[in-house]
Order: structure tokens, then sequence, then C-alpha cells
DNA sequence: ATATTTGTGGAACAAAAGTTCCGTTATCAT
DNA sequence: ATGATAACGGAACTTTTGTTCCACAAATAT
């Protein structure tokens, strides 16, 4: 019965997301939003609601897509090793090929908000143990499998794992090169046999 | 032949890296510090410049005070894997007594900046790469003394333990409990031999 | 005591941020 | 076609931000 949008409500989303993901929550404003994105005031603040209510909007689709591809890799991988490397090799690529500096959007959110945003600190907390237990669900299965050495807890395990690629993600935007990825990365395997 | 300040210049600098450090730059207005510090608009611009250059001295001094005392506990311990050792202790002991869950104040100025600001972009780099040279030569003296086994490439050991400490300060806005920091400790020190 | 110099208090301001509101416009069910 | 509904464009407004400016105050060298 009445007027169709004449945007993509997820592919704005998407691109707001990009924004508070590349500058943060503090540095975005929602006139950049807009005049990248080309649609009216009304219509983000019809849509989306207040400034913050878009950003928790996009923390929750970066939750469902990126982590989400994340977890849905570990439950269905074969070969646990290999998957867990190609995590690691996955955040090296993206730090030196394009323009992917960005890091990780939760990592960045939690330095910048979580002590000042219950909510986002509640999504940031879910989020990291959604990948704990979906990492340490992994690694049983890698042991059972006989993939990995039962000598590590795998809690413990998942939970270095993580440490190991949060702080990657730090170190890309460190000034960091190449070396300084494989020398980390290759340490970490290391561990992880 | 002129007034002196009313205000220690040092204390206000520190208190102002306070600030920055808990809510971050562009969470943080000239007008906050004013308030709480109780120092005129006229004697901060004055004394530090624009809220820039008051950002980059604060951050300079975070390097030059605690960045500092890591590197002279570094270059000053007699035993080197316990030094490493309590410097994760000290990270895991800052999360979980009274207010410190600031994190690292390098780490949240490069996650937040880094790549909007070369200034704070070189400031980082340089720190990471003095810390890195300060472990390097740590462990290296660990191992001629025996304390550490040479299976390990300095250097790159070094870049790990940084790795994992700076995994742990993302870990302090995540919601994670004593278990995940004692997991990650234990297993990141077993590498340490 | 005075001149010189620098600090201080606070008014003032331009710009940006964040949001609301409303007249107009497009869609579709009837 | 028409009317109900929702989207759009953009004016407008309140705060906040970041900064400057200037009259006045205090310290000290002479």
């Amino acid at each position: 019965m009445a007027r169709t949008k004449r945007f993509d409500e997820e592919e704005v989303l998407n691109n707001a997301m990009l924004f508070f993901w590349h500058k943060g929550y503090n540095g975005t404003s929602p006139q950049e939003i807009l005049d990248e994105l080309g649609l009216s005031r009304s219509s983000l603040y019809d849509t989306y609601g207040d400034k913050r209510s878009l950003f928790i909007s996009t923390l929750k689709r970066y939750r469902d897509t990126v982590t989400g591809d994340v977890i849905r890799l570990l439950e269905t991988a074969d070969n646990i090793p290999e998957a867990i490397k190609s995590l690691f090799q996955q955040s090296r690529n993206s730090c030196f090929s394009g323009e992917e500096k960005n890091g990780c959007f939760m990592v960045n959110s939690k330095v910048e908000l979580a002590l000042h945003d219950e909510e986002v600190a509640a999504i940031v907390k879910e989020n990291r143990e959604a990948l704990e237990n979906a990492f340490t669900n992994a690694i049983k299965r890698g042991q059972e499998k006989g993939q990995l050495s039962k000598d590590n807890q795998p809690r413990a395990l998942a939970r270095f794992i993580m440490n190991n690629l949060w702080g990657l993600t730090v170190h890309s935007k460190s000034g960091a090169d190449k070396k300084v990825f494989d020398d980390i990365i290759r340490m970490t395997l290391s561990v992880i046999k």
C-alpha cells in the first residue's frame, strides 16, 4: 500500500558496517554515511533508528556473516589443523593484499567501546564465547580423528589460538611487515600438533 | 619576568593521557579534560597546542614511561624467563584488580587511529620495533645464560611473545574471565623454554 | 615601584554532529 | 482512479566540539 524503499536495506547496512569498521564508531558521522551512500537522512533514521542503533545492527551483521563463516568453517572442516592454518593465512593475507588493513570489526569495536557501552560489551562477549566453543569442538574432533595430539586441553588450545589471531589483528595496525606475521604464525602453529 | 603556571604541566599531561587511554581520542573532548582537571581553556591550548597535539604528547609520554619501563626491565633482568612471566602476570592482574581494564594505550591508539594518522602510525611502529628489539636482546641473553633453549630464533620468539601480550589486551575488553587468561598464559609460557 | 612578560578566565564563535519534522511523492490494494 | 500508507528531500534546530581572542592578573628583573 505504500511506496517502496529506493535503496537496498541490506546493502546500506553492509556499507555502513564498512564505515564503522574502517573509521570506528566515534570516527564516523551520519553525514559521511549519507554522503557516500546517497540515501536521505530521513530514510536512514526511519530504517535503522539513531546512530547507535545503526552501529549495533552492523555489529550484529558482522557477527552473523564474518564470525558466522568462521564458525561454520570450523564445524564442517574435515582436516582441523589445515582449517586452523588457513584461518591464520587468511588473516595474514588480508593485511597485505589490497586495502584490508581494517583488522577485525569485533576487535576494533571492543577496544573502542566495550568499557562504555553494555550492549556492545554483551555482543563481543557472546561473540568470543561462540568462537571459543567452535574452536574447542573442532579441536576435540581433530583429536578424535588423530589429526591433533591429545597433549593439549581443547579449550585451552582454543583460547591460545584466538589470542594469537587477535594479536595479529593488532599487528596489522602496528606497521609490522610480512616476516613478523610469518614468525608469529609459524610459532603458533608449532604448538598445534 | 612573567607569571608562573598555576598547574603542574606533567601532571595535567598525565591526566589527559588517562582520559585518552580510557575513552580514546575521538571519545574524549577538550571540555571533559577541562572540567576534570580544572585548568582554563586558554592554558590548555597555550601549553599543549590543539587537541591532536595534546594527544600526540600523551602518546609519547606513554612510550617514555610505560613502554620504557618494560624495556628497562628486559634490559636489566637477570632471570629472563621470570621477567617474561612477570610481564604476563602483570597483564593478567591489571585486568582483574581495580579499574584497570583500559588495556594498552598503544594498542588502543593504533586500533583507533593508525590507519588515519601518519604520526600516530609512526609512533606505534617505532614503539613496536623498540619492544621487539628489547625482547629479542633479552632472549639472546637468556639463551647465552642457559636459561632458555636455543631451539627458537630470538626474534621470532620475541614476536610471538608480543603477539600474545597484545592478544591479552584485547581479551581484557572481551568479557573473558580469569581462566581464559590463565590458559593463554600457560600455553604461551610452555613455548618459552 | 614599574615595566615587561606570560598565565588566566571566560566570552565568543564557526563548524560539525546528531536528530526531528513536515510537505511532497511514489506505491499498491481496492 | 483513489485513498491509505510509507518513503523521500531537505529545511531546521539543538548540542557539542574545537578553537580563538582579549581584557585582566600575577610574577619578576630592573
